[in-house]
RNA sequence: GGCGUUAUAGCUCAGUUGGUUAGAGCGAACGACUCAUAAUCGUUAGGUCGGUGGUUCAAGUCCACCUAACGCCA
């Protein structure tokens, strides 16, 4: 048994994710927590809503609210959403948590003492009508290069050319459209990260298993040109975490906050912290997960996270922790995720293209979406999603494969022996080389699955489904009954207890299914099938059992043509 | 312009440190079975691994150059 600390990529506010968000990180971060747990090792498993920042700042005011409401809403959808999904984190939190107010300034105060911290001014648009500074992308103009009149500050989305705001012609606030606006002066504190360049680059060879795609983009980025540069963690805003030193105020820095990115990535701590004050529990409970001096050294500590987010959790949030002087738990292992397209072209959370995950809810049971997803997981490469081949994906996996085993056995025994399992009979030849098989086939899967393979996991899981249904075919147990129902009775038995088995292991994947499955065969949720053997001798003779529904209904072509359509535009904010 | 990733059967993808006839699933064809959600099981066809050149006794797997797609940066 091992403790293990598993953080996903915490979403960002402002509105419903699609399945490309879905996939990056919290889906197969709970694929992993879910295994974990089932091995029977303590875990905990967080996630976060990422509440800060100036696009939080303009959904509450598209919608009428005030920010701090907005974002108590949006994290209470996002909350009912991942419940849907059944994503199992210990711990939902807020990055606008007090816990995180704290830990941030606390934070930035240990790096201040620690020399870390620069002050620099530089001049930022300040829109006299909004009453605020306006970050480069919230400035809107006409392009001095090609004259489209909604190109931003920080560059042209018609001619892609990078611009300063004071480039445009005519700039006006992207929040209120005045052109009220005047160059000013500002504050703003710097970590200064290249500081710890080396031991940045030390730290990420000595992680030899990261996945190429990790380790490639932190070494650019430490690297490239001029190497690893410093970030500016203060914006001129009213929403986020007030700049303070620790408990003490920040001279200069008055009315200023903390800038998104820094206070994001701490609140994996703070989450731990959230978590603790939820149950009851005290500091000394989360510290032992995120302090290596008060009880972390044993913790193995995995991310996930899609390919943006790379660099902030091999550069920017360890440069935080390492600056601090304090110690704090490390990453052991990063697993990053390419992007999923949605047929031909991009998911877009701004262009409302693609599936949405409460859209997907109402469509179809999270099941579904949660074995396509992982078993298409986009690891090697960025992978596509169809509603043809989800549609192809589901019927043949999910319900001519799984699904159709536990009806075929279920029901073959209701008709010849009852709903109870048969006795008499025992193993031969056929028997023992399928036990064999599976004790080898499982040993893999949890091979895969250690290693966070998921595609690999999902595809000996499929294929420790199909042997059931190749053993029934090759002993014929409708065949075998006319002649000798005693060994048809074993055969029976042996199916029933296989359908015992797909689904404990297949709980990560399929909970729901799980579920279903284990209350029809009259079980409770049991431990992982460390011997084979043993474990489908589970269901006895006479145990009784009930014949479950149809598990998975096929996606007809209809479903998928409909859906092709109504998903073939853009979502309607 | 710089850098990175990818390029393997019709489709979606595996191929560990270079080593005998390049694998899986889907789709296709054929056959078997009839318990089951017209489901299942088996067999077969099919790729010289984006292109060119090189290193090596031996390369999909290393090197160089080229092409294409995507991404990041300037």
């Amino acid at each position: 048994m091992a403790r293990h600390l598993i953080t996903s990529a915490i979403p960002y506010i402002n509105g419903i994710k699609h399945l490309g968000n879905l996939i990056g990180s919290q889906l197969p971060a709970d694929l992993f927590a879910r295994y974990l747990r089932a091995r029977g090792h303590e875990v905990l498993f967080l996630c976060a809503t990422d509440e800060h920042g100036t696009p939080a700042e303009l959904a509450a005011a598209k919608a009428g609210k005030p920010v701090a409401e907005y974002c108590a809403e949006m994290h209470a959808v996002q909350a009912r959403i991942a419940e849907g999904f059944r994503l199992s984190f210990d711990h939902f939190g807020r990055s606008s948590s007090p816990q995180n107010h704290a830990l941030t300034q606390h934070f930035a105060g240990r790096l201040a003492d620690a020399g870390l911290i620069g002050e620099v001014s530089e001049k930022q648009v300040y829109s006299i009508a909004d009453g605020r500074f306006l970050p480069d992308r919230y400035i809107e103009g006409t392009c001095p290069n090609c004259g489209y009149d909604k190109a931003r500050g920080d560059q042209c989305e018609n001619c892609t050319k990078q611009l300063d705001p004071t480039d445009l012609i005519d700039a006006r606030s992207a929040v209120s459209g005045s052109t009220d606006l005047e160059v000013r002066e500002t504050k703003h504190l710097y970590l200064r990260q290249s500081e710890l360049k080396d031991e940045l680059d030390a730290w990420i060879d000595s992680k030899t298993e990261w996945p190429i795609l990790t380790t490639s983009i932190a070494k650019k980025w430490l690297h490239d040109g001029d190497g690893l540069r410093d970030r500016g963690i203060t914006r001129d805003l009213d929403w986020g975490i007030p700049v303070q030193r620790g408990t003490q105020p920040w001279p200069g820095m008055e009315g200023k906050v903390f800038y998104v990115w820094f206070d994001a990535p701490i609140e994996y701590i703070a989450c731990a912290s959230e978590w603790a004050e939820a149950n009851g529990l005290t500091d000394a409970e989360w510290q032992r997960w995120w302090r290596t001096d008060k009880g972390a050294e044993d913790v193995r500590y995995t991310q996930f996270m899609g390919k943006d987010n790379v660099p902030f959790h091999t550069l920017s949030f360890p440069a935080t922790l390492i600056g601090s002087g304090e110690n704090w738990k490390m990453v052991d292992h990063l697993k990053s995720f390419n992007y999923l397209n949605y047929d031909g072209g991009q998911f877009s959370t701004s262009q409302g293209r693609g599936v949405f995950m409460d859209q997907a809810l109402e469509l179809l049971p999270a099941d579904y979406w949660r074995w396509w997803l992982l078993s298409h997981a986009p690891e090697s490469s960025d992978s596509e999603f169809t509603w043809e081949i989800f549609q192809s994906s589901v019927n043949k996996d999910l319900a001519d494969v799984l699904g159709n085993f536990v009806s075929r056995i279920t029901k073959f025994c209701r008709s010849k022996f009852g709903e109870e399992v048969p006795q008499g009979g025992s193993y031969g030849e056929i028997e023992i080389n399928l036990i064999d098989d599976l004790s080898e086939r499982v040993d893999r899967y949890a091979r895969h699955m250690e290693k966070m393979e998921v595609r690999k996991s999902a595809q000996e899981l499929r294929a420790i489904w199909a042997c059931g249904n190749e053993y029934l075919q090759t002993v014929a147990p409708w065949t075998t009954f006319k002649t000798n129902p005693e060994r048809a009775a074993m055969q029976t038995r042996l199916g029933l207890n296989l359908a015992h088995l797909y689904a404990v292991l297949s709980e990560p994947y399929l909970p729901d299914t799980t579920d279903r499955v284990l209350a029809s065969l009259n079980v409770e949720k049991t431990s992982w099938p460390e011997d084979i053997a043993e474990f489908l001798q589970r269901l006895s003779s006479g145990h009784s059992f009930q014949t479950p529904e149809v598990l998975f209904a096929k996606i007809t072509d209809e479903q998928r043509e409909d859906w092709q359509h109504k998903f073939s535009g853009t979502r309607n904010p």
